[in-house]
DNA sequence: CCGGGCGGGGAAAACATTTTCCGCGGCCTC
DNA sequence: GAGGCCGCGGAAAATGTTTTCCCCGCCCGG
């Protein structure tokens, strides 16, 4: 039977209806450092269910210097890429009775260290920087110093996919996958690759393409760098690389997208080019986002498991020991051969 | 040159380092009611950037009595109709310098109930609630007094997709689609229908049967209701619910199902079961999901502006006019006929 | 029988900011 | 020349909690 006529109800409203004090009050409905007597703890509880009160969480965080709020910065969140991994982050979040705030940069590298600095503001318990790091030297210090800065406040910082920044991080094999990727396509038959590699500065797009590269070198085949070719971290992206690719003219047999959202943009432009996809050009992507799963020809792609490393890099984020020391959680990528490859003509 | 050396800066610091009073600094790098002489207004900025002020968001907050969250309440961030939604609701927010909080109910009705008293909590100034309604009265009627709680408190909410509640609201054409679509469906000779109705109990979904089946009975076609299976609303669902009508048996032509992912599991089951989409059943969606465009057969479906109608509920909500009454913003649905429908054989 | 701990309650300080209220000096007007 | 108003600065109250510090009474041991 609540009654709360107007306006907010205090603490002090309580403490006062049920005769006692304002500390008694608090450490019954907030606090747990100290007991309370039976009696009064009775008559707070339920005096502050018949009056309606909710904790005014600003002045909470006010006095213990943190709040229930959780950081996620990503670059765009209707990318199925973070927001699979933004999935596993509010569960986990939400498991402990935290708030998550949502930061999205648009890819702009500096809205990163923006947003940090606004969680900092807010004292934000823990953050978790999803976006995936460029190569900008200038820029990766500048969002270090901002780590540092929110960790000195007694914030936690989670990082997922690599950079060498001061803090835990949920590392996917990317060079790994990449390689293995390479290694069962050439054990398919393909000789000559052609990568969308998407923006030259982004460390995860670059990671693939080494690893990829690397796989190639090892076995004998010198990647022709003119099959390579850079473009947006998006479906319009791979759309549009593809298409400077076709008129610049090719013979690879496999085209490999550096990921999942890429690589339907290329099949896309290999349809409306009028080619088939395996059979005039194989692709492969990476990432293996659910919702493309049942695209045909279905991806040939490397499985990572997205909404896990968003919770778990919630946990790290959370974790009560300090880790003295950034820890790294390796992620396996696993190689998944669908439809869209096969043997070259 | 920031010179802080641990913990944080706090605005008397900065009054005490230009040399003026708490209120003037807060005058000049907060408030603006007020107007600080430029000699004093120059000190107390250099100050700031010297120590490397940063407001205490928390603090502002309980001043104030209003903070600068934005609450965006949806049912799973990792379903891209969500996602497109969420993607506009932080673009308008961010625009507008405020923060959004993502809250997830997980299809859990009373969960967005007790997200929107967290974010009273927060002293949040308005917050989109895109969880399309239940027909749960009980249900309903308790969001609608936490949302009444939550405007007397001074702040301001908005709904996407409809819902008799007391805040403005953003309003698919779900009926007018669905009966536009099923006209087009019947003008290529489609006779037979049956339809993925999704969960019985679901608004949005109900909606868009209605409007389905009105234009039919228009038509003068009974609508086979042994042929309307419910299930969820996901992919999974609408594989699940595709193999059940197949199950059963079915001699409809056509097949519709409320929203995108649910036809894209209904397109994956009919091909498992050695069907041919649109040469032996065609099938249509609803919602036009930008990710699922790419899809093969191209999914012929009824276009909502979603990142739109996003930003559009942030933009509602975070009006300046107090808006006596709930507004509704109506959005009218385009069918886009794609492959996935053809002529009946 | 007295002193010391201890358990539990209350007063008040602390948290960082906004905002109200007050005062002072200068300028304008009569 | 005097009175009033206005612009601008500062002191202090207010915001709603947590938490520290103190105190009282009770129990136990000496």
């Amino acid at each position: 039977m609540q009654t709360e006529s107007t306006g907010n109800v205090t603490l002090e409203q309580v403490a006062h209806h049920a005769g006692v004090s304002l500390a008694t009050a608090s450490r019954v409905l907030n606090g747990s450092t100290r007991q309370v007597g039976e009696k009064l703890r009775k008559r707070v509880v339920a005096s502050a269910g018949e009056l309606g009160y909710l904790p005014n969480a600003s002045a909470q965080a006010l006095a213990r210097n943190s709040s229930s709020l959780v950081g996620l910065i990503v670059h765009d969140i209707a990318d199925p890429y973070f927001s699979s991994i933004a999935s596993g982050v509010t569960g986990g979040a939400e498991e402990e009775g935290l708030v998550v705030v949502l930061g999205t940069t648009g890819r702009t590298p500096h809205r990163e260290t923006e947003l940090l600095a606004t969680l900092r503001a807010h004292r934000a318990r823990a953050v978790v920087l999803a976006g995936t790091r460029t190569v900008d030297e200038a820029g990766n210090r500048n969002l270090a110093r901002e780590i540092e800065r929110f960790t000195a406040q007694g914030g936690r910082v989670a990082c997922v996919s690599q950079g060498g920044l001061p803090a835990d991080t949920v590392v996917p094999a990317n060079r790994e996958g990449a390689a293995d990727l390479a290694r069962r396509l050439i054990a398919m038959g393909h000789r000559r690759f052609a990568v969308l590699a998407g923006p030259p500065d982004l460390r995860t797009a670059r990671d693939r393409l080494d690893g990829f590269h690397g796989a190639l070198s090892e076995a004998g085949i010198e990647p022709a760098y003119h099959d390579v070719v850079h473009g947006a971290f998006t479906r319009d992206g791979g759309y549009a690389s593809t298409e400077r690719l076709l008129a610049a003219g090719t013979e690879a047999t496999c085209l490999f997208a550096v990921n999942d959202v890429m690589a339907t943009g290329a099949i896309a432009a290999l349809r409306d080019a009028g080619l088939r996809v395996p059979d005039d050009l194989s692709v492969a992507g990476f990432d293996d986002i659910p919702t493309l799963r049942d695209l045909i020809p279905a991806l040939t792609t490397v499985r990572l498991p997205l909404e896990w490393m968003g919770r778990e890099a919630a946990r790290l984020a959370l974790a009560e020991d300090p880790a003295p020391e950034p820890r790294r959680v390796p992620v396996s990528a696993e190689v998944v051969v669908r439809d869209s490859t096969a043997p070259p003509a």
